[in-house]
DNA sequence: GGGCTACTTGACACATGTGTCAATTGCTTT
DNA sequence: AAAGCAATTGACACATGTGTCAAGTAGCCC
């Protein structure tokens, strides 16, 4: 065990190194996976350093949310407010989320949504999330002329595929996925997608 | 405790009774919560008599898996087959899945799909209900006319958008519900729906 | 090299879960 | 009322999880 140079100079970390791995197994496998007993075997550390580091399971579990609250719904919304020429442009915008891990941790996003089912206090903090997310989609939709009942359903149709995409956990090559878009784009917004605004969103992620 | 008056009539049925009880904790909090102990505890019942029942736990999870297999692929994809003058009416037979309970049970979708992630076994089974829903939704679209190509991007749109549904468990009212059904059709066919099939479909759910 | 601090460890106490077994209860059937 | 089967039970043995504590180790500053 434990063949590992020892890392002088990054004895600062541990805590990091709890929460990482912590954040692993919350994706991989769900809330109650995330036990000190299987993170320390998983570090080869022993199971009692953990309290060194957290009071309790719950102060882990707790540090958990605030990462993913202070990451995914932020980018989001920002992207729904990016300058557009216009909607399928504007929508292109969004996708980006979908395309570009730093904005979006979709995993992560599916563990908490899991985890709130059987937690009222991170529930209410996630009907809070995603009604950030509703309002800066339907206000993207209604800058573009929709009327607003219109917007709505293209809004929740975007957002519950979004879910359901990350939800069914689809393995999908990252051409195969971005070459679909266009056609996404035309389903969502009832508008063909120029060629020119196709080959910006290409370009914007390496095509 | 134990007021009900004791059932001389169905003394067989307790070990439907176990299985009604792991399906509820199963759809209510995952299969993590569903152990012997907390279900015996919610019948009123001494958890080794579940032993008596059930070879173990796992036959009882067995069980469950057993029960949606039985139930949700079977029904959705008749429904796609069911008889219709235009894809908006197909469309509506599809809904019929999403306003009648004894056609399709979206929070046991739900919880085995969350299942799955954590055992391989099971998500193939998964996968193999998912291809079938697919293929049976794409062929739907093909039969009225769409390209393949078109046909998979929205049969993916409703199949997302379903499963996101779901996952997000969405409480809404059922007239909310089906009076916005003829925009989501709206959405996925790019065609509008007559005001003969919305009525149709109106009248099949009672209003 | 002595001592400080950051970090790690094993032993202990306890809770909740699984599964086995031999004994018991309570309907039905005769 | 006796026998028989269906269903239930408590005691036992064991695994995995949580959290506390006092003692131990490693790097670093003087």
């Amino acid at each position: 065990m434990a063949m590992e140079p020892q890392q002088s100079a990054r004895l600062r970390g541990s805590e990091d190194v709890w929460l990482n791995a912590a954040c692993e197994l919350l994706t991989e496998s769900g809330v109650e996976a995330v036990k000190v007993m299987p993170l320390a075997k998983r570090l080869g550390l022993s199971r009692t350093s953990f309290y060194w580091h957290f009071r309790d399971r719950d102060a882990l579990l707790e540090a958990l949310i605030r990462r993913w609250e202070e990451k995914n719904t932020g980018n989001l919304v920002a992207q729904t407010e990016a300058p557009a020429e216009n909607i399928c442009a504007a929508v292109f915008n969004v996708f980006d989320c979908w395309l570009d891990d730093t904005l979006f941790d979709a995993p992560l996003d599916l563990a908490i949504r899991n985890w709130a089912r059987n937690d009222t206090d991170l529930q209410k903090r996630l009907d809070q999330a995603d009604d950030a997310r509703r309002q800066a989609l339907i206000e993207m939709f209604v800058r573009f002329g929709y009327d607003r009942r219109d917007a709505e359903v293209r809004t929740m149709t975007a957002i519950y595929v979004q879910i359901g995409y990350i939800s069914m956990q689809v393995r999908e090559e990252r051409d195969y996925r971005i070459n679909l878009m266009p056609d996404y784009a035309a389903v969502f917004t009832g508008e063909t997608p120029s060629e020119a605004d196709i080959a910006a969103l290409m370009a914007r992620h390496g095509f």
